[in-house]
DNA sequence: GATAAATATGAATAAACTTTCATATTTCAA
DNA sequence: TTGAAATATGAAAGTTTATTCATATTTATC
């Protein structure tokens, strides 16, 4: 972890190739993939000299691991958004589920680097699933108390189905790809049937 | 495609060569991954030499791809004979997801593997799973016919719900360096709750 | 406008990597 | 036994790569 920091530039100049770098990478690390991308195609993407690149990052995990961190913020945060004015967990699913396709439709790079990690390293890809089952446990137990969420069924699996199913069916319209936010709201609300009823008659 | 074929050995001299790569390929994708792993680290793990490598495998991607192929059709078929003697779609899926987690469980490199494909070549992971969710959806309509399952809810979705669930679910199992069957077991029952009776309280 | 700090440059370095090829050995069917 | 096909070898070629560094320019501050 020692040299894979950045540096914030200090001057508008320097803020300015920052931002240029970032630019060129979010698009080469999504569009090509992690390992596939050279420190070359970034700074010839970005218009900027090859010092100027370890000015602000000490090595291309460096520039990777800064992308992934502004990412998961942002997905956090846009979830977070989306659920505030819910009134029950019922909506706040749904609300949680269409926010991270929406995320992913309009900007399915951030996706491809998320699952990436796996491969860059096994414990960032780790750490980011465990700690988010967990946070997501705190937040289905109240539910749990109040009565709303059923209370014989294991939260942690519940934490992982509903990982799952919002990757793989954000991954259902990621590869659709004239998809509108209205084939989002179908998938959603299918969803939704499932959680609320199962798939099997009685 | 062309440069990217197999060659299979035609004496027994040859087959233990070609066996000594697959198995080193094997060991090294799943560990390190693809991009990090090099010829020479499967050639030196193989205790073969450079040229005999490119006698049986076009390319380092012929080899990947070899293995790809390999265990998509382990893992269909222990899917396969899991379902063979179900008495019905509930049983099925039971089976299917129990099989699916138990040989992640057993050989996770396969996991990896498969996921990876998205950083290799995104059409092979595309093709997979469209291909994978055509099929399940194909194998799910005789049970909404039958009316086991709901028929008011979208095929296509629940192939990928189902398929996320078994990902994550299996990530779950991965995570546990020391799950065992019984852990298995529990959290496939934990799914199957949720299959039948959704999460919420009615 | 002087000055130190910040930023920019790109040629050069050094390591790593895939793949080729000329040569040598082994296999196996006739 | 013979000889053509199959297999094995590893040094070398030819790329590509990430990173460094000496030098130059620009910025912000007093």
């Amino acid at each position: 972890m020692k040299n894979s920091e950045f540096r914030l530039p200090k001057t508008k100049v320097g803020l300015k190739s920052f931002k240029k770098i970032i630019k060129a990478g979010k698009y080469l690390y999504g569009k090509a993939g992690y390992n596939s991308t050279s420190i070359n195609d970034i700074i010839s993407k970005a218009k900027v000299a090859a010092g100027t690149f370890y000015i602000y990052f000490d090595s291309k995990l460096a520039l990777y691991l800064y992308l992934l961190d502004e990412y998961r913020h942002n997905i956090r945060r846009s979830a977070k958004e989306a659920t505030q004015n819910c009134k029950d967990r019922l909506e706040m699913e749904r609300a949680g589920l269409k926010a991270f396709i929406m995320y992913v439709m309009e900007d399915p790079l951030a996706y491809k680097l998320i699952w990436e990690s796996l491969f860059v390293d096994p414990n960032i890809f780790k750490e980011y699933y465990t700690s988010f089952a967990v946070s997501y446990v705190n937040h289905l137990e109240p539910f749990v108390e109040s009565g709303e969420i059923r209370d014989d069924i294991d939260l942690e699996t519940v934490a992982y189905v509903l990982m799952g199913i919002s990757n793989f069916v954000g991954l259902q319209i990621v590869f659709n790809e004239d998809a509108t936010e209205k084939d989002v709201d179908f998938v959603v609300d299918e969803c939704m049937k499932l959680l609320k009823y199962g798939i099997f008659n009685k």
